[in-house]
DNA sequence: CTTTAATGTTTATGCTGTAAACATAACCCA
DNA sequence: TGGGTTATGTTTACAGCATAAACATTAAAG
């Protein structure tokens, strides 16, 4: 393929070279510049397709989101889709994070301010709604308080995990999302 | 006091600017050369007393990790010590979360690569040692599971609040942080 | 005192995001 | 087909960043 002065698909081939990016690079430590250099083209055409860097990285951030979403939905599959699903899809939100740190940051704690978040009409959300609605037998106000127990719980575990305060062990995250110690209602 | 030369406790006064900073600042948007400014300092005199900005930042989160330990003793006493102290701490964690943004993020996240940890050694590390040893009896692997699926419930919960995900509901936090649905053993 | 070490300043480098002005080429209409 | 318009690039410029190097000042030690 030809160099030409037009790029073609410009806006593609930055998220792609930012996805890219994110697999070997501190979140930190994105630069524009760099994604533009990958590419190939000037810095600032990267505005021809993006109001500003922080515009990109939440389409970086957008694509993650589907990433993460359908490594719990395989993840569900394969634990059966029953009961053991939910636990199966926490397991691979954790297990999301630690193999892509920069992105899965990206996506949670990385585009501020907030109003922005790009997970709300994920399907990791959808997931997350319906696994805890099945698990409550559907009382709302009972599935809303278990949804927010279980991301929680899976998700301070990823942080903790990613940023070293705790150790980044599968055997470590199979006993800490573990239905027999969890949300177990006392009497 | 007399402008001279020679600072005095240049040490002290940035990491106390820097704290300020803290307080108004995005984490992300913490800049050397604005703590130097607001001491009346030139930047580079910032290199007497730290190697580099990361290990300014470092000093800043020891000083944030003595609050959070700090607020976490003060809510557990009035909670009387009691089994509810473990409950307490949780709760303290989450709204010291809320009320330091920054300070929190720079705490836990913002101190890459990891190594530097400095929640390792501190009050706050040690409360949530006592209280699961205390809660579980004894029990080592027992309490080493409940330490860390404490941390993580509480750890995620001041995050996804944190990062505009759940609402930073004071009710909310009560709700999920709660001994009665938490934890419970299933039979 | 005088020398030396600690602790400042000034200057300079290369990185960053992004605004402004300009260049090229693709598309649309006569 | 030809010409203007618009989309999409480039170059240049600016301010702010962390930080390295060279130099200045002052406090402390012999």
């Amino acid at each position: 393929m030809v160099r030409t002065y037009h790029h073609g698909d410009l806006r593609s081939a930055l998220v792609e070279a930012g996805l890219r990016a994110l697999e070997t690079t501190e979140i930190g430590d994105i630069s524009l510049r760099q994604i533009a250099r990958d590419v190939g083209v000037s810095a600032t055409a990267v505005y021809r397709h993006f109001p500003d860097k922080r515009a990109l990285l939440v389409a970086l951030a957008g694509a993650g989101i589907e990433k993460l979403g359908e490594a719990q939905r395989a993840a569900a599959e394969s634990a059966g889709g029953g009961p053991g699903a939910f636990g199966a899809t926490g397991r691979a939100y954790v297990r999301f994070a630690l193999a892509h740190p920069a992105l899965f940051r990206l996506i949670f704690t990385h585009l501020p301010p907030p109003g922005d978040t790009v997970f709300g009409e994920s399907l990791a959300a959808r997931l997350l709604q319906d696994k805890a609605a099945a698990a409550t037998g559907g009382d709302p106000a009972e599935t809303r308080r278990l949804m927010v127990q279980a991301w929680a719980v899976v998700h301070g575990l990823a942080m903790l995990m990613l940023d070293g305060q705790l150790p980044p062990d599968d055997a470590l995250i199979d006993q800490v999302i573990d239905p027999a110690t969890l949300f177990g209602r006392r009497r």
